[in-house]
RNA sequence: GGCUUCAUAGCUCAGUUGGUAGAGCAGAGGACUGAAAAUCCUCGUGUCAGUGGUUCGAUUCCACUUGAAGCCA
């Protein structure tokens, strides 16, 4: 039996992602599923560049506004939540296009990633981020490396991230990351996936990017972080979202407006080049140019995928 | 108008007791499997303002020119 179609669409923040995918939709009776590790979050709209309801022009979207910003969520969750609704919409008889810039998130559907079913251990978290606080991360470094050689040689002496995931994931499963990263690709892939990616000349993706974060200070993303902080009280993700932090820092009077605004391009300009290069390696990509239009780019998918 | 100081990487500045120069930031490239809008790694040649002079050799010393800042009129 032919492996059912699945459309993705990725490309850095502000290539266009959105007008590209809801035209697509409307074009091939399809419906949308956001790959996104911010929009998932309720009450994140105007940093996160959610697609308000009139810009979705009926279109269903699937994976926005699903959990608090003060919930945890992870990429696990994510391709359980994503399959799920891949599912539901084929049922329908549509087509699934996935959209969004998190790559980590659209990798773990092409390459049909399969995670552990395990908790999140907040103590054992604690305990390392106390560790590293009072006997410096070398010593856990030593730790990892005793545990998974294979894999802490691929890493920094200072990726902290990643050397506590190793530990983490020792300590959940009983198996190194080494062994499990490789009992996480026995499945073969269960959909057809196409990806496209929208590409731009850097100079003019930043003048976008600029503009962008202008019009979001417009809109009032200040006043939007401003309640979030009053309706929340922790955040073990969301506020890592760019433009979030760095008006926390403003509102704590860290840094002045001025500041904050060009911090917020700077580390969006920085972002997209990171996305970028996580796209770039994926050599079964198709590139679109941002800047042609959109008609033609929507041309180039229909011929991909039929 | 006079005096003083300054002019070095896209920006802010070091530095060379005369042997053509280096940091931070910006920027570029890369990595990435349960925080990923996160986390981390690598990368520094530029008429040392211009024109002359001294010198084996000047970005460095001298003169002039241009520009900037400050002080005095």
């Amino acid at each position: 039996m032919d492996k059912k179609k699945v459309i993705v669409i990725c490309g850095p923040t502000a290539s266009g992602k959105t007008a590209l995918s809801i035209e697509l939709a409307k074009k091939i009776n399809g419906e949308i599923i956001s790959c996104d590790s911010m929009q998932i979050y309720k009450d994140m709209n105007i940093g996160t560049a959610k697609p308000t309801q009139e810009e979705m022009q009926g279109i269903k979207h699937y994976l926005i506004d699903i959990i608090s910003p003060n919930e945890r969520y992870s990429v696990a969750d994510y391709k359980r939540d994503a399959k799920k609704a891949i599912k539901e919409i084929i049922n329908k008889g549509k087509i699934p296009i996935v959209v969004g810039g998190t790559g980590l998130y659209i990798d773990s559907l092409i390459y049909e990633i399969e995670y552990q079913d395990i908790q999140f251990d907040e103590n054992y978290r604690k305990e390392l981020e106390k560790q590293v606080e009072e006997k410096g991360l070398d010593y856990l470094y030593k730790k990892a490396k005793e545990i998974d050689p294979q894999a802490i040689e691929k890493i920094s002496q200072n990726d902290k991230k990643r050397i506590l995931r190793i530990l983490e994931i020792y300590k959940a499963t009983g198996k190194n990351k080494t062994q499990q990263e490789i009992e996480s690709r026995k499945k073969e892939v269960e959909y057809d996936y196409h990806v496209y990616a929208i590409d731009w000349d850097r100079e003019e993706l930043y003048n976008r990017i600029n503009k962008r974060v202008d019009i979001m200070i417009k809109q009032g993303l200040i006043e939007e972080v401003k309640k979030i902080l009053e309706k929340y009280k922790e955040f073990p993700t969301a506020m890592q979202g760019l433009g979030y932090k760095e008006v926390v820092e403003y509102l704590e009077g860290k840094t002045t407006k001025e500041e904050m605004i060009e911090k917020i391009k700077m580390e969006t300009r920085r972002y997209a080049k990171r996305q970028l290069t996580w796209f770039r390696k994926n050599k079964q990509t198709i590139w679109l140019k941002g800047k042609d239009n959109l008609q033609n780019n929507i041309k180039i998918i229909l011929e991909g995928i039929n």
